[in-house]
RNA sequence: GCGCCUGUAGCUCAGUUGGAUAGAGCAACUGCCUUCUAAGCAGUGGGCCAGGGGUUCGAAUCCCUUCAGGCGCGCCA
């Protein structure tokens, strides 16, 4: 409904002679103010030079085809307000139920490629609650995009080489040498959880011999059996969440010699080997952005608005951390991606103009990545905070909450918000099952409406009718707010897709299971009267048709049953 | 000290990208199960949008400033 307006109004302002490349619709406050809104006026008052209300009229004036309009009213300071015919909006209602998610989604991505990396946990330790809300982000992004016609790959990046790895494999190396009863002292930043002992007491089922190797080889095999364990670990978790991958990339693998250089402009081929991460600091050193000092090597990253430029190798000639990440974002880039999404934690955002610095230094704007933040998840338990000291080794797993609320719970609280601002969960309200608990009441909305179908089964209505044979006239009031309320869905869907806003489908979701509620308390769907039934059979339809493909996006079952 | 983020009802948070009289859920009080599921519904209260200034037809939203909180500022990862 709204991009026929959109079309209309287009034609209606550039007969003003306007230049206009789109037209701002929005919903209005109060209903009595239409359906929908257009503050055209307004905008134009200034480059016409007329007053924002003649601008009105005359915008109203030259819209040609009115049948669709129950009124248009100018209001305010110069607001256009629409207000559909009931015939109008029972049409849409009827393509709605026929056309079903054709109708709900819009083709923004135009079949661009987009690169969202998530997750991307140091396979160290278990995912805690913060993963996780990247992974029910990533994922709900992943699926939203995909629906607007983007063609997207969802990629972990596989931190599997550098000195947290390193200190995973002491850790369960000291750890295992303590079980053969040697006095081995544990690092002083080692990891502590539970999990250590773990793989150490796994290790030595798998390899029981003792003593025969010596401590370095041994020490490796220890590293690699361990964060292949977790990284397992990590996978089942995700898998279980309902989250997974396309592609997973390992850091380890941008260390390896090539067999041909990567980067065509390079000087080198032949015999010599690179790495892509040495490969990549060729390219920004013959693109001019490198630099010795202090006998260590720099980009220069304050060419592009960063803080400070930052060191790549050190002074002892081992790469910073910094040296990988350059790597791999200039393997995304060399992908072909036309954007490319990276989700990260908000302790990180400092990275940010360091990272969109090596974006730009390889020839691309630095809107070609775009970094979401996540913020950290606070755990109560009865409105007090559940303690976690990492130091100890003690944090909340995003395992142990999926086990006691539920995949699906988990996934939909953590998508109630904006993904850059903290979010409480409480346990205890997440496994109430009761209207306290947001999830339950949308998915409960699903199956009522189920069992109204099952229902009109029994009484055999459902096979002799067609969803989207009814009577639109016979619709009350409150019916029409609630299909006027379904037709705005595409629009929502459109601005979630432009911001990047998963959650925005979440409290839509809400809204739209709180109309369904009192409504079905109110007024029987299925009775005597058979006309009326087929237009409450073709709304409810209609509703469970938008809950499903919210829910699909949100990566949350919409069971038949509850 | 510098940079980024946040500040909206008692609590947790939305706010259609600058629109009309600021919204929801929870918590609190009161009712409703012979009916298509009570995992539900009906009713009642609650605001200096942190403070101040500016930009304009119009500001919770943009700019400046003050205050409060969080995070980040390494040849650490």
């Amino acid at each position: 409904m709204e991009k026929i307006l959109r079309e209309i109004l287009l034609k209606a302002v550039s007969a003003q002679h306007a230049e206009v490349s789109s037209i701002e619709i929005e919903i209005p406050k109060e209903e009595n103010f239409g359906d929908l809104s257009a503050p055209a006026a307004m905008t134009l008052s200034k480059s016409l030079k007329k007053p924002p209300r003649k601008i009105a009229e005359d915008i109203v004036n030259s819209i040609e085809n009115k049948e669709i309009f129950e009124k248009i009213d100018i209001a305010g300071p110069g607001f256009i307000n629409f207000t559909f015919t009931k015939t109008f909006l029972c049409s849409e209602l009827k393509e709605l139920i026929e056309k079903q998610d054709t109708l709900l989604t819009e083709d923004i991505g135009k079949g661009k490629r987009v690169q969202i990396e998530f997750v991307s946990a140091n396979p160290t330790g278990p995912l805690h609650l913060g993963h996780g809300r990247g992974a029910a982000l990533g994922a709900a992004l992943s699926n939203l995009l995909s629906e607007a016609g983007y063609e997207v790959e969802k990629e972990y990046y596989i931190n599997d080489a550098g000195r947290q790895v390193k200190l995973l494999g002491m850790s369960v190396f000291a750890k295992y040498k303590q079980l053969h009863g040697e006095d081995y002292p544990f690092p002083e930043d080692g990891y502590r959880g539970e999990y250590i002992e773990e793989l150490a007491k796994e290790f030595r089922v798998q390899s029981p011999e003792f003593g025969v190797k010596d401590d370095n080889t041994l020490l490796k095999e220890i590293t690699d059996f361990s964060y292949k364990k977790m990284l397992d670990a990590i996978k089942k978790d995700l898998a279980d969440f309902g989250v997974n991958f396309d592609s997973w990339q390992s850091e380890r693998e941008l260390y390896t010699p090539l067999k041909s250089p990567p980067y065509k402009g390079g000087e080198w081929g032949g015999e010599l080997q690179k790495s892509e991460v040495e490969d990549s600091i060729d390219e920004l050193k013959n693109r001019g952005y490198i630099y010795e000092k202090d006998g260590a090597t720099w980009f220069r990253a304050t060419e592009f608005g960063d803080d400070k430029d930052r060191v790549i190798i050190k002074r002892e000639g081992d790469y910073t951390y910094f040296a990988p990440d350059i790597a791999y974002h200039r393997k995304k880039v060399e992908k072909g991606f036309d954007e490319i999404i990276d989700i990260w934690g908000a302790d990180h955002h400092g990275y940010i103009p360091r990272m969109q610095a090596v974006i730009q230094a390889i020839g691309y704007p630095k809107e070609h990545l775009r970094v979401l933040l996540v913020q950290m998840v606070t755990l109560l338990r009865g409105g007090k905070p559940v303690q976690m000291s990492k130091r100890a080794g003690e944090f909340i797993t995003l395992r142990e909450v999926m086990d006691e609320i539920g995949a699906d719970t988990t996934k939909f609280l953590f998508l109630t918000r904006r993904s850059d601002s903290h979010l409480e969960v409480d346990i205890e309200v997440a496994k109430a099952q009761s209207s306290e608990n947001p999830v339950y009441y949308v998915q409960y909305a699903h199956a009522r409406i189920n069992s109204i179908f099952e229902k009109a089964r029994q009484e055999a209505i459902g096979e002799r009718q067609k969803a989207a044979d009814f009577n639109g006239e016979l619709f009350n009031d409150e019916e029409m707010r609630i299909i006027k309320k379904l037709l705005i869905y595409p629009m929502m869907f459109r601005n979630a897709t432009m911001a990047h806003e998963p959650h925005r489908i979440t409290f839509y979701l809400q809204e739209i299971a709180g109309m369904f509620h009192p409504y079905y308390h109110k007024h029987r769907v299925v009775s005597e009267d058979l006309e009326i039934t087929k237009a409450r059979l073709a709304l409810c339809r209609a509703i469970q048709i938008v809950l499903r493909h919210g829910l699909k996006i949100l990566g949350v079952k919409a069971p038949e049953r509850m």
